[in-house]
RNA sequence: CGGAGUAUGGCGCAGUCUGGUAGCGCACCUGGUUUGGGUCCAGGGGGUCGCAAGUUCGAAUCUUGCUACUCCGACCA
């Protein structure tokens, strides 16, 4: 992409509204805008991140097993009355009447409708396990939304739901999406920790909240120092066999957020030196709910012995919106964002610091094609800006990897690469910058 | 939903107390200049002052009502 043509319309002063640095800074990267409360627009680079954080998502959850498909966001109040929630979810649930004055609704939530395709299609054990999940927008009418993204009314939600034929077997489906989350954050780059949790409105005795430690985090958690040295399930774990000792090994540490946290029970069960409070905020959420929908609603498949038993199911949830704005509380400097290369909104950018200089613009140009040959994401500065507006907006948008090309620097046979991360500056020639760069875009992107 | 605020050009703000025909910085446009960490000079465009009603010769400014948004709390992926 050059930036001559990207719309990224960047903000030099902080918006006042913007509390958290998540939000300020998605503001003034120009990721976001706010329509209206707790309502947004992804502009460009927010989308791609959001994308970016998506096939991540994605891939994990095909890689447990799961089947992706995609249900509306508007549904009938029918549904939810078979399952009760109609009446029970409250003010939350943005209700709507349609031209025939039919009950509908913005879904907060797909229990009731994945239940209802289930039932129609799925009839005898031999089917389960199932494991199925759509990332769509999920309206919940807040009654005070803020922080940006983290907190919104509209957001997206990867929300997936596990069929089984008893309690036994959900709960290995239940293992399977647990590893499964604790890959996907790892991958994102994030140290997530499964906390048990509260089951709330959506029911059921057996729940985990995955939540990242974050000074801004809106919940205090409380757990052991030893889970933040746990190894993560490598990408060639075999999810047809028993994941208990991976879910054991996670679970075997006291850790809790403040609904449910006892002082007793903490020192207790945690030594005064492993200790660990902390900020956090939760990224995801996995319930075990058993036949709280299949038997009202009516999913039942036929068992071995011929006779039909409802099904028994779990949700998964991970908000991928939420999520972005969780990544830049976890990696931001002064300057900016500091993205994770796997979800930078670029893996590159190409600074050409005078464009008006043919050495510069052609160079630039080059390894900016080159980069793009070898299927790197990059971003090429063409502009005429000024080299400070040009080195602020790279940073502060976090792209990783930045090659700054001007002819002072040709003239003497160099260019240069600067980390975001780390803030080193590495002087190449021109030749060896697109390998060294692309080996560094290879070795983050390397499947974990 | 309780409490506290805010609303003036795209963004950040001053002007409101004490009524007199709207201003600053950034951004934007034109010309010149400059080009390795947010150049400099000159000129320029853009505003129903959140909405409505009222008071007044005259309202961004005073009064009343409304709306939107933000923050703290309760609630929540």
């Amino acid at each position: 992409m050059r930036k001559s043509n990207l719309f990224l319309p960047v903000l030099k002063e902080n918006p006042k509204e913007a509390e958290i640095i998540s939000h300020r800074l998605m503001l003034r990267a120009g990721m976001i805008r706010q329509q209206s409360a707790g309502i947004y627009s992804w502009l460009p680079i927010g989308l791609k991140v959001l994308n970016k954080i998506n096939d991540i998502i994605r891939q994990e959850q095909n890689r447990a097993g799961a089947n992706e498909i995609l249900m509306p966001t508007i549904q009938s109040a029918d549904l939810w009355r078979e399952s009760g929630r109609y009446e029970d979810y409250g003010k939350e649930m943005l209700r709507i009447e349609d031209r025939h004055e039919r009950d509908m609704l913005f879904g907060p939530t797909n229990e009731e409708m994945v239940t209802d395709i289930f039932r129609g299609y799925v009839k005898s054990y031999k089917d389960l396990p199932l494991n199925l999940y759509h990332i769509q927008w999920k309206f919940r009418d807040e009654v005070r939304p803020r922080f940006g993204v983290m907190r919104s009314r509209e957001f997206l939600m990867k929300d997936g739901y596990s069929f089984d034929v008893d309690a036994d077997s959900a709960r290995n489906s239940y293992r399977r999406m647990f590893v499964s989350y604790l890959r996907t954050f790892k991958r994102l780059g994030l140290q997530a920790i499964p906390m048990a949790a509260d089951t709330g409105p959506i029911g059921g005795d057996l729940s985990h909240e995955f939540i990242i430690l974050a000074r801004t985090g809106e919940s205090e958690v409380f757990t052991d120092k030893r889970i933040l040295d746990l190894p993560t399930p490598p990408s060639d774990v075999d999810y047809s066999e028993d994941l208990s000792q991976w879910v054991d090994q996670w679970t075997a540490y006291h850790a809790v957020t403040d609904e449910i946290y006892e002082e007793a029970a903490f020192h207790e069960n945690v030594e005064e030196e492993q200790r660990l409070q902390e900020r956090g905020i939760e990224v995801g959420h996995i319930f075990y709910f058993g036949t709280k929908y299949s038997e009202p609603m009516g999913a039942k498949v036929a068992g071995p012995d011929g006779k039909e038993v409802p099904v028994h199911m779990g949700s998964y949830g991970i908000g991928p919106s939420r999520l972005a704005a969780a990544l830049i509380e976890a990696n931001h400097d002064d300057d900016g964002m500091i993205w994770p290369t796997i979800v930078a909104p670029f893996e590159a950018g190409v600074i050409c610091l005078n464009i008006k200089d043919d050495d510069a613009r052609q160079k630039s140009t080059e390894i900016y094609e080159t980069l793009l040959g070898q299927n790197i994401d990059v971003l090429l500065d063409d502009t005429s800006e000024r080299p400070g507006g040009k080195f602020a907006a790279m940073d502060l948008i976090g792209v990783p990897y930045q090659i700054i090309i001007g002819p002072k620097g040709l003239a003497k046979g160099e260019v240069e690469v600067k980390i975001r991360k780390t803030g080193e500056k590495i002087i190449l020639a021109p030749d060896e910058v697109v390998n060294f760069v692309a080996d560094k875009i290879q070795q983050d992107l390397q499947l974990i």
